[in-house]
DNA sequence: TAATCAATCCGTAATTTTTACGGAATAAAA
DNA sequence: TTTTATTCCGTAAAAATTACGGATTGATTA
């Protein structure tokens, strides 16, 4: 019941931008899939990408990132806007609603109170690298995990819209910038790298072009060690070049694939 | 008076949207020049993009347009929605507050009228074809007039950075998509829709192989007629093939100058 | 211990795209 | 009719992208 009390007082509580939420898409990659970090609220059956209020005190992209730590408990994560999301009916659901919400908790939810408002939302999305994630579920929460971008589940709201918008995002992001570094383990083959892309993008890249291109524009490193896994030929383990990936990131790379 | 008892009505009306509103930064193209068209609120010597609050019945976009219309006259613009600012203190200015605002208006400004919050702003932008637009002055302002990008006036909160952010929007989408079709008359020169494309971009393009790029791709047409203009040799008119354009709009080309 | 298997890894030639660049044609004005 | 300012066009060189096959490796198993 302390939750629900903590909840309460978010309800009452005056220090929320109202009108106005950020919602996040928290991308991970793991078995030759790409996935999303969702959670499922207690007062229906549908899943929620993770989102909040925003406080007065803080800037939109810092809601972001507070949500996102709540939820991961990484403090350092690749964070993007990609675009804004309103229209009147955007947050309505059956079962979202002061009857519905007030039988669930107990909590006195007045018709009118804000949180059924017309709410904006701001969109980020963000990169993680899977294995790292300690999934933490919130207080109003039964259930948050890991779902594979393509098979997702019955979603509240716009949240499976918003989802394909920051997949098409992050497909023109990758266009134009490196990415991986918040995705992948420390050290990786190129096989992993590759497949990533791949995953990403949907589609297959042909392996000799897509190393050479890495390694010419100067992101990659070799190592001198392999990784012993399997019955087959051991690969080369590589790392990227923080320097030369950050100018990428600042200055952009065209990495047309 | 009547205009001021208007607004006196819009503060406090309960139709819009606390915390959230939109900014639109309306482009515009003549002589040569890339220009934007601003308003000066009669409560501060500083300029302001247009922009407005969202009301509960319509969606960000079509609180957008409606702001436009309301300036320009025109209903069909291109939009782009290019991203969103909200920091706490973005619209915190000298002159922006309740004192003020009384003194120089007479209406009654509560101090913590709704109007004086945090609010997280929803930038767009618009092209429009300067000679179209009959500039209309809102009811609060002084002034409502056209701006060279290269040479703003003083601007009121953060307008002078989200103009910026919306031209590096503009030139990130010029690379994909084609442009021109609201910034030009309907019959223009090739000399003209290159200026256009060199002004936008801020760099000069081989002449030769900008018309040849446009003309591979299909989306201009050599027309039969010549424009008379100037002691010169008179230059063959084009339009676009507005189905090769929109289709370019909507899949996208590549037309990397 | 030799053969098999599954996966890694590498290089070059053909094609396509992009870039660079100069000079003839035009139309009014001097 | 000469000058001047501007339009207009094409080709060759350079760069980037694409396409593609076969040798290497290392554990497994016959």
């Amino acid at each position: 019941m302390k939750n629900l009390k903590r909840q309460e007082a978010i309800f009452n509580s005056d220090e929320w931008l109202h009108n106005v939420a950020v919602d996040n898409v928290i991308f991970g990659y793991s078995g030759r899939e790409l996935k999303v970090l969702l959670q499922q609220p207690f007062v229906l059956d549908k899943w929620t990408i993770t989102g909040g209020y925003i406080k007065k005190t803080e800037t939109i992209q810092e809601a972001a990132k507070r949500v996102a730590f709540e939820r991961t408990g990484l403090k350092k994560l690749f964070f993007e806007q990609f675009r804004s999301f309103g229209t009147p009916a955007r947050n309505t659901d059956a079962g979202f609603n002061a009857k519905h919400l007030s039988e669930l908790t107990g909590i006195k939810v007045p018709a009118d109170l804000w949180i059924f408002d017309y709410f904006v939302s701001v969109g980020f999305y963000t990169l993680t690298e899977f294995s790292k994630v300690e999934v933490k579920k919130g207080e109003i929460e039964t259930d948050c995990r890991w779902w594979p971008v393509n098979d997702l589940p019955k979603m509240m709201f716009d949240h499976k819209m918003i989802v394909a918008e920051a997949l098409k995002a992050l497909r023109l992001h990758i266009a134009h910038y490196p990415i991986g570094y918040e995705l992948l383990p420390e050290k990786f083959t190129l096989p992993e790298i590759h497949n990533l892309y791949e995953t990403i993008l949907g589609r297959s890249l042909d392996d000799r072009n897509f190393s050479k291109r890495l390694i010419a524009a100067g992101i990659l490193v070799k190592l001198d060690e392999k990784r012993q896994i399997g019955a087959h030929r051991a690969p080369f383990l590589y790392q990227f070049n923080k320097e030369k990936y950050d100018e990428g990131l600042k200055s952009g790379v065209v990495l047309a694939f």
